[in-house]
DNA sequence: CTGAAAGCGCTAACAA
DNA sequence: TTGTTAGCGCTTTCAG
């Protein structure tokens, strides 16, 4: 920058209003500092412009894991939002170790974002005081917390799990199963079953049917195929299962397939997620679908304005009953 | 970081080594210090030390997409491989938009990386030239570029489409198309293309069939869908495809199976990238298996190494023909 | 093993 | 419209 200043025989200052307001150098001048700056080759330093006026321009993201291509489309729009108002994102993935989280949120806030955007929905009371205390902007997404910690964007789990109950026992099923939804630190897959549970039991349809998820180094497609199979080994009457993803479905789906099962007469399967191959592959998962790209666009709108408006933010973007045709 | 210093009774310059180099610090003075550190809730400034120190510990990278799930991968190695070593990762994608990329980089830039990784396999002479002069280790992905940057960590798209079609023509079958390969800024289709034309010609099985993608709005599952279509109604007698990514084969093959076409018998179909979703849906796509996530950590190792080694690292991953039930 | 001084590249606040 | 001065919070260098 000075080199540029130099140059373009003006003060460094000049330099940085060419670059940040135009509109307040004088023409001339302003063409010489570009023509300078281009002559050079300056790439201005945005770390040293951050120290210096306390605004990083940098957005944070604490992903529970990149796998989940819903999770992905939430970052994409969170992405593409942010660039528009010239923000970057910093990520950081947990892949689903709560305990990682704490050290994660240290290391993103130890680059002074100006906002910090959290997928996993369930903190430490330590992680709560520190966010609070650094001040930082924060949205936590794919979630309605009963305690947030500043602004949320995101839906119910809870009722997304009741939902697709109820549609469910109303199409006359009542031995449902609901398959996964028990990983550690999947908090959202938890309030799933939850919904679905507390309809059951309203219902009169009798305890939750529950299988946990096997080991963790299935993928999920696999751990649906194994799950529909447990289940139906315990109870060979099950007439509807309740998969806590799409992947999981899928799996289950072709389990059922292969089984000779007939799906949605035989036994209804139901997905979360809204998966987008799941319809075009011919699948036809009757699904819960949530908006993630949506997500995130409104997380950036949220972060890129909370300058200005101080007021905390609770968006709840619901989630749609996709019916297609396995139940 | 002040504070610290006061409440410890030491120099700012001793809280600094007790964070980075804490074996230099006597033992009691480094337990002072860190109980200062917790007492205050002290989070150290990662700008401000890598304003004064040139080492930003941040890695940029540039990729086209997030939607695919290759990539994905790709990120996730790569951001696991840095984090181990308190390397954060600074997120910038391109939406497949070339013009874009010039932008980006120089953003990313302005951050003052200490390594770029670029997904992107082709760049204009002046994003060349910034690069170069920037004197930051970059690693291109996904590719084999003739003419590389940096360091390069990927495969060749142009055997890998050698491969596929050499297996096709070795299993009889001599009508062959191409469906999409054609999209502007994904060079590495065209090159998955060119390789299938290549050993069309000089296998003499005439001209290569091309089938163009559609509208850019259709997901790729869809476009495969209609791109078979199309290529069955131009050529009729067409006894393989090969779409140049899985989804767009996974959508040809629903389509074929709406249409009541035998596959492979009738018609076999491959794909490209070893989508993981594939085989355990029952699709038992037959494709070529790109090592997604090793790319990524491979990348990461190969920044973290740059410092010491000053050489130029060109890593041929390879590729893995999958062969499954579809070809 | 510990500290003081200087400065990384930029911007805020004020002045001209 | 432009420039000067004083930092931002840390690390480097050199000295104790």
């Amino acid at each position: 920058m000075h080199d540029v200043a130099i140059r373009a025989k003006v003060g460094k200052i000049t330099v940085s209003r060419v670059l940040r307001t135009p509109e307040k150098v004088a023409e001339k001048t302003r063409q010489r500092v570009l023509d300078a700056i281009r002559d050079l080759g300056y790439v201005p330093d945005g770390m040293a412009g951050a120290l210096s006026s306390s605004r990083s321009k940098i957005v944070g993201a604490l992903v529970s894991t990149l796998a989940d291509s819903v999770f992905t489309s939430t970052i994409e729009g969170l992405s593409r939002n942010l660039r528009r108002s010239n923000y970057e994102l910093l990520l950081a993935n947990t892949d689903y170790a709560p305990e990682l989280e704490d050290a994660a949120v240290r290391t993103l806030l130890s680059r002074r974002p100006d906002g910090l955007v959290l997928t996993s929905s369930q903190h430490t009371p330590q992680l709560r005081e520190l966010l609070l205390r650094s001040n930082v902007p924060v949205v936590e997404l794919w979630d309605l917390p009963e305690n947030p910690i500043g602004h949320v964007v995101g839906f119910s789990n809870r009722l997304a799990g009741r939902a697709i109950t109820e549609y469910l026992i109303a199409r006359s099923h009542r031995k449902i199963a609901f398959i996964g939804g028990n990983r550690s630190g999947d908090v959202r897959g938890q309030q799933r079953a939850e919904g679905y549970q507390d309809v059951l039991l309203e219902a009169g349809l009798g305890a939750a049917l529950f299988i946990d998820s096997p080991s963790p180094e299935l993928s999920d497609v696999e751990a649906g195929a194994q799950g529909i199979s447990s289940a139906l080994e315990r109870w060979p009457d099950l007439d509807a299962v309740i998969c806590v993803s799409d992947p999981l479905a899928m799996g289950a789906l072709c389990e059922a397939a292969r089984k000779g099962i007939n799906v949605p007469s035989d036994l209804a399967v139901t997905g979360f997620g809204g998966l987008e191959l799941s319809q075009p592959a011919g699948l036809n998962l009757t699904t819960i679908e949530f908006p993630g790209k949506r997500i995130g666009e409104m997380a950036a709108d949220i972060l890129l304005n909370s300058e200005d408006s101080d007021t905390r933010q609770i968006v709840d973007l619901g989630f749609e009953l996709i019916r297609r045709a396995t139940a």
